[in-house]
DNA sequence: GGCATATCTTTCCAGTGGCAAGATAAAAGC
DNA sequence: GCTTTTATCTTGCCACTGGAAAGATATGCC
């Protein structure tokens, strides 16, 4: 099927892909509240009943972008481990970085992949990626302790201990209640997280 | 205005309150998706539309819900503080686990507070009742340090870092992404958030 | 070619929030 | 007391939403 092709063929030939593009679009464009099916069926320019027949319903697109979502925020943190240095420590803290660059520039998908309801519809392959992002920040976290991930005492912990903190920051970002400037620069919000995270308080 | 007197007077009496608590209730019961102004409305007995002069919109009713729950997470944090040990640092951890209790057992309430947006309508008193939740974090912290609030070198650091955590535990929590056993017995939840709170990570 | 299946459209329906106009009660002026 | 003003609530309407049902069209298999 070729460009051309498309508006004039009655069956699309992609449009899963198709749908799941706009709808992320629609969704940075007009937020999570605003989201509607017939409007991203438009977007596409099909019938709003069209994507029922690929995703179920709404939720089942909804979960489908939360599929996604999760990719999206692994390829986030790996992408800043990347131009970071290759400790283990400094490869953690760009995890968290690379957390809060995807909450920051697709704040809506953000939101929508950790507000997802566990066990409103069959969320395996939403379970499966939020899994592997959980893993990788797992083997983080064991990096550091020159162990293998989850299993010497104390892991679970420090892999959640690790992950609430980025996550943390990134919704109360999100929310408005972290005093950040707001632009293009964001060496600020970063060197906020760098003391945040490492930031400790003795018990009496 | 007496409770057999309600419902044959067409003014209510005490309508915004009214709503406020229905609104509460709906959004426990079913959630914020499914949450409706027809039906809140329905549920005090009174037409859709009467809302709105109390509230201007559905948006001015999610507001003014936000501002309550600020003030219910306050009362939490406060409730489980009086019941710890009187040593700076139980006290903030217990703040966190009053944070954690709030947010599940009024998971609805809490993702509305935190997931309304800054900017929609006049914020002015949901700000107030955060600020309010933020200063008593705040507080907490000093008293660790045995200092004033906010002014000594890193104090919007450490009261950051004990807001990201307790709140980063607890939107995990409702993802229903920490392991954690699901029942009336909180001590396992709580003994993790020690954990975590109190696990540190050294720079290599 | 012919049949089965997958994909998409059309048409309907109940439910939603908001607006405008009207009804009713309470308060205020005299 | 009586009228007028104001606050409060209702009714009726509108555009929009997601889903169900039934029909239309293309694709694949024989």
């Amino acid at each position: 099927m070729n460009e051309a092709s498309k508006k004039k063929s009655y069956h699309h030939g992609d449009l899963r892909r198709a749908i799941l593009d706009a709808a992320e679009a629609e969704l940075a464009d007009r937020g999570l509240d605003a989201f509607s099916l017939r409007r991203v069926a438009a977007r596409v320019g099909v019938s709003h009943t069209a994507p029922s027949h690929h995703f179920g319903d709404a939720n089942g697109l909804i979960a489908a972008l939360a599929e996604r979502g999760f990719r999206r925020l692994l390829e986030c943190m790996k992408d800043r481990q990347q131009g970071a240095a290759h400790t283990p420590y400094e490869q953690l803290v760009a995890s968290g970085l690379g957390y809060l660059e995807f909450a920051q520039s697709h704040p809506a998908l953000f939101r929508l992949v950790f507000g997802w309801q566990k066990g409103k519809t069959d969320c395996d392959d939403v379970m499966v990626a939020a899994e592997a992002a959980f893993m990788h920040l797992a083997r983080d976290v064991a990096a550091l302790h020159g162990a293998e991930p989850l299993v010497h005492p104390g892991a679970r912990e420090q892999v959640l201990a690790c992950w609430t903190r980025a996550h943390g920051f990134a919704e109360l970002m999100l929310a408005g209640l972290v005093d950040l400037p707001n632009g293009p620069d964001t060496s600020a919000r970063d060197a906020l997280f760098r003391d945040v995270f490492a930031a400790q308080f003795k018990p009496d």
